[in-house]
DNA sequence: AGCGATCTTGACGCATGGTTCAAGTTCCAC
DNA sequence: GTGGAACTTGAACCATGCGTCAAGATCGCT
């Protein structure tokens, strides 16, 4: 397990880097699907670089999900975290992965697990669901969300949201969140 | 206005009538963007057959919709009018639509209007949509809808359900309504 | 039966986008 | 500086699906 990088000429180096970052632009606007060439034009290389350096589009989204999507999920659980009421906590929670999968299609993709699973893609879901099913549990603790919500409908509920959020693109973003707020209501218990 | 129609002959009209019934079938399993190729398939004609009788996939609709689509929209509206409560009456016919989305995906397509539009497929629309908004002010007036709940918020959910069913293929039945059921909760007043 | 009008065919051109690879270019160690 | 390994290119191939049209097949009137 030593120095297994047979370190790639300054070149190929250059161009790794820039495809990278072509990639974030290029996926951050519109997706995970956007056509390669789009990124290799961005990068000012050619479709077959990108095959060389990362094998296609699945090792290409390996290499920049991290950067594009960890934080933005992540950061959605700390910032939730800190509130105190469960109830509170697990709505808000819904409310701000929801807009997420709404301003961010490349998290969305990734959420919504729609393209070639990979590692990196799969951790990122686990974590947030896993996240989720805690806060579920503590949301129901209460008594104020129903009981027989699972786990499992909260992921449902969440791609759902997600797929409606990429057919929404010229939908403005009030009333989908309106919309996502009727659903939200729909899960507290019948009092 | 008198005789219009110039007759066509006699192997014309049958393959009129054949693409008529393949288009019925296939529409009714694929939804109305499946591939003309296969609608002509099914007729045992070629393509190009179909743009000559009916000039694309716009005309084809237009000639199988009514049939294709229209008594399962009335047979709703109708079957629900029988109910007294008025909000029995706006929450059924919420889930019967919303399962004849899953169920059909040509209807799906209709109500999603999600195709270029045609007279017919408006015409079909527009029903659903006013017959919906009566539906809603009704049951708001029991005071058990929420007030804030608009006729065009009504159209949206039946989008948005749309889109879900259309993605749902190979998710299961149950767990499609099952969650149709969570966003009808949210329609409630908060008690 | 024959002829012209009507009808059908299927191959073509268009566009999108993925994937490959022979040929040409660039780098860098010597 | 140069030779050869490393790298890049872009055109070619694939597949999907729409829409068109010249050429050939069929019908049905006389």
């Amino acid at each position: 397990m030593t120095s297994e990088t047979p370190r790639l000429r300054a070149d190929a180096q250059r161009n790794v880097e820039g495809i990278r970052q072509a990639a974030l632009d290029v996926f951050r606007a519109h997706g995970l699907n956007s056509p390669l060439d789009a990124v290799a034009r961005a990068a000012g290389v050619s479709k077959g670089t990108i095959y060389h350096r990362f094998g296609g589009r699945q090792g290409l989204i390996d290499a920049v999900v991290e950067e594009l999507v960890a934080e933005r999920i992540t950061g959605i659980i700390t910032a939730v975290g800190a509130i105190e009421d469960p109830v509170e906590r697990f709505e808000s929670y819904l409310r701000q992965i929801w807009l997420l999968q709404y301003d961010e299609p490349a998290a969305n993709d990734v959420l919504l697990r729609s393209m070639p699973a990979s590692g990196a893609v799969n951790a990122l879901c686990e974590h947030a669901n896993e996240n989720a099913g805690r806060l579920l549990a503590d949301a129901q603790a209460t008594g104020k969300v129903r009981a027989d919500l699972t786990a499992e409908d909260v992921c449902l509920l969440i791609w759902e949201r997600g797929i409606i959020a990429r057919a929404c693109a010229e939908q403005p973003r009030d009333g989908y969140s309106r919309r996502s707020e009727y659903t939200l209501r729909g899960l507290r218990s019948a009092s």
